[in-house]
DNA sequence: GCCAACGTTGGC
DNA sequence: GCCAACGTTGGC
């Protein structure tokens, strides 16, 4: 069971659009990073990840679920681009800012705090655990 | 809105 | 295969 982060801009997906979508969740397209592709094949589906949102928020504000592995993204052409899919599974009680990540000793080591430009991230289980206390919501890890 | 950091492209 | 030029991301 791995644990992810995924960014996105709120102006252009929010954690509001995915709610929107339901259980039918959204296809996590436009990634167009080797990096975050590979993490993306390397998703199955049930495993969790935190839905971040970055430029003008730059906050964790949520918990998606990943419901399909990763398979040809239908925004592009170009056979490299694979994508999953995810749906919203539940909000945090208060957002986790990055400066609130930062400031957390705990969290140093984390890829949201080393590499700001990788968009969809590996999260470990320890730091899972961090941001959902820092969230106010229980480990969903178990 | 700016720009540093990073990734990708393409000429050589 | 190197590296300069370019484009994009995302924090500030």
């Amino acid at each position: 069971m791995a644990f992810w982060l995924m960014k996105s801009e709120p102006d252009v997906f929010s954690w509001e659009d995915l709610v929107a979508r339901g259980d039918a969740g959204e296809e996590w397209d436009g990634v167009r990073n080797y990096q975050a592709r590979n993490n993306m094949r390397a998703m199955k589906p049930g495993e969790q990840a935190f839905f971040y949102h970055s430029r003008s928020e730059k906050a964790v504000v949520g918990i998606c679920e990943v419901i399909a592995e990763a398979h040809p993204d239908s925004t592009s052409d170009d056979p490299r681009w694979d994508c999953v899919d995810v749906r919203a599974l539940r909000p945090f009680a208060q957002p986790v800012t990055l400066e609130m990540c930062k400031a957390d000793p705990r969290l140093a080591d984390m890829v949201l705090v080393n590499n700001s430009r990788l968009s969809v991230q590996p999260v470990t289980r320890a730091e899972w655990q961090v941001i959902c206390e820092l969230g106010g919501i229980a480990d969903t890890a178990g």
